[in-house]
RNA sequence: GGAGGGGUUCCCGAGUGGCCAAAGGGAGCAGAUUGUAAAUCUGCCGCGAAAGCUUCGGUGGUUCGAAUCCACCCCCCUCCA
């Protein structure tokens, strides 16, 4: 038995691995490579390639060696897997923009140097942009038979589906993946892919293509979908994705996205999310269930993630603004506390005027979308001004009444709130 | 290339000339309750203070009046070649 591996399984880790035993093997006799690949779909990766980032350190920690590939072969033509829809292209510069960022994100988490386990980042637009079409389709495209590609999961729903479609190109991004993993057992010895559970049809297209063109028997583990009991999707939130960049989800809206995770998933996320050994988390579990009120689950869970992934920095100001807005009386701070609110990464918005209405101070920030919903708020008694609640939805607010003549904290709900410095 | 079906507000999906800013569901938001939970109940959920304005793939047209009819175009699906 490998320890690595019934770690990861009793964190519930793992969804599915190929050859269960041989893999423990495998694992057990030295440093092994594997790898793990990201589509740049965007400028930066979202909480969802947080569970395979994560589970590529546990490996580099257990003395495997993690390769992080980034697609920027990939990123061109679109994975299907479980999509509804074709997905829009993106052009060559703006992927290759896309593939720069996301490296830098990638390797913020794996090590890197010169020992056997150093990770390393790969991108497969250098071996795919050098392949021609005749051999990709001779080589590579030989192995595969489109009876079995249209008969996986994945696609189903698009090949199955009135109404849904698959273009070609969408079609053949399994024979570029399984190429990848090719290529990567050729030149890196790689043996192992992990994956999400939605690339289990893409690995074993991998492992197959591997066999048949290196001759060589690889393996394949793939990681459970997030899902939240409640049943609405993991990594959303009102104000859109939870990104890693903290310049698209600043480290506040980070912690506070984990802060606000459901008693019946705090557990299962500090599994999957830290590196919490399963007897400590079990441990706080078991503490939460005697005291009644508040468990303590969702602040270790913000704490130890916000830290992963913004560092001690990124933690202490989440910190800060977390205990100054929903711990104390607003009206209390002083006012280097509110200097070191706006610095610290509290939604800020600056006002020129020396005086303005309480609905136009809500929707010249993210508080409101439009005039009607400001009111709307207002009226349901869900905005406040310094702690204090607001009732006048035709309210004006005067410089001179802000805190210390400068600042004015407004929240709207539970737990928005915005800081306007009056200039 | 031929024949047929379809593109509706965040998503699914109803709507075939006025009663439609557009049913229903989901998601989301707010209030009460609470622990910055869950469950439950209530309200909101295109913009506008209002008059009204903008929206049902695109562009034109018919009509007093169009998401609904017509023409052309774009995109998707199914079957045939």
């Amino acid at each position: 038995m490998n320890a690595l591996l019934e770690d990861l399984k009793a964190r519930g880790l793992v969804a599915q691995t190929t050859a269960d035993e041989e893999l423990h093997e495998h694992l057990s006799s030295g440093c092994q490579t594997l790898y793990c690949g990201f589509d740049p779909t965007a400028d930066s990766l979202h909480i969802g390639s947080l569970v395979p980032l994560l589970t590529l350190k546990r490996f580099q920690d257990a003395g495997h060696k993690p390769l992080a590939l980034v697609g920027g072969a990939t990123g061109l033509i679109g994975d299907p897997s479980f999509k509804a829809a074709e997905r829009k292209l993106n052009t060559d510069d703006v992927v290759e923009n896309w593939v720069n960022k996301i490296r830098t994100q990638v390797s913020a988490f794996i090590e890197f140097g010169d020992k056997e386990n150093s990770a390393e980042v790969v991108n497969n637009l250098d071996w795919i942009s050098k392949m021609d079409a005749i051999s990709f389709l001779r080589d590579v495209g030989k192995h595969f038979s489109v009876n079995a590609m249209i008969q996986k999961e994945s696609v189903k729903q698009r090949i199955d589906r009135e109404g849904a479609g698959i273009s070609f190109t969408e079609f053949s991004y399994m024979l570029l993946q399984s190429y990848d993993y090719a290529a990567l057992n050729k030149m890196n010895g790689c043996s192992l892919q992990i994956g999400g559970s939605d690339q289990w049809g893409n690995i074993t297209g991998g492992i197959d293509l591997t066999r048949r063109m290196n001759q060589e028997k690889v393996f394949g583990l793939t990681l459970p979908l997030v899902t939240k009991a409640d049943g609405t999707k993991f990594g959303k939130t009102e104000s859109g994705t939870i990104w890693l960049d903290a310049t698209k989800t600043s480290p506040y809206a980070f912690y506070q996205f984990w802060i606000t995770t459901l008693d019946a998933d705090v557990y299962k996320f500090l599994r999957y999310f830290t590196f919490l050994s399963v007897e400590e988390i079990e441990a706080i579990e078991a503490k939460d269930k005697e005291i009644k009120g508040r468990p303590e689950g969702q602040a270790i869970l913000a704490r130890e993630v916000t830290r992963i992934v913004h560092g001690e920095e990124g933690l202490a100001s989440s910190e800060r603004i977390t205990e100054a807005l929903f711990s104390g009386d607003l009206s209390a701070l002083s006012e280097s506390d509110l200097a070191q609110l706006a610095q610290d990464g509290l939604p800020t918005t600056e006002v020129v005027e020396s005086e303005k209405s309480l609905v136009e101070l809500l929707t010249s920030c993210e508080l409101a979308k439009s005039n009607k919903m400001a009111r709307e708020f207002i009226k349901n008694g869900a905005v406040s001004i310094n702690g204090e609640k607001a009732s006048d939805s035709e309210m004006v607010l005067q410089k001179s009444d802000a805190l210390f003549g400068k600042y004015t904290v407004i929240k709207r709900g539970k737990r928005l709130f915005n800081l306007y410095i009056w200039k």
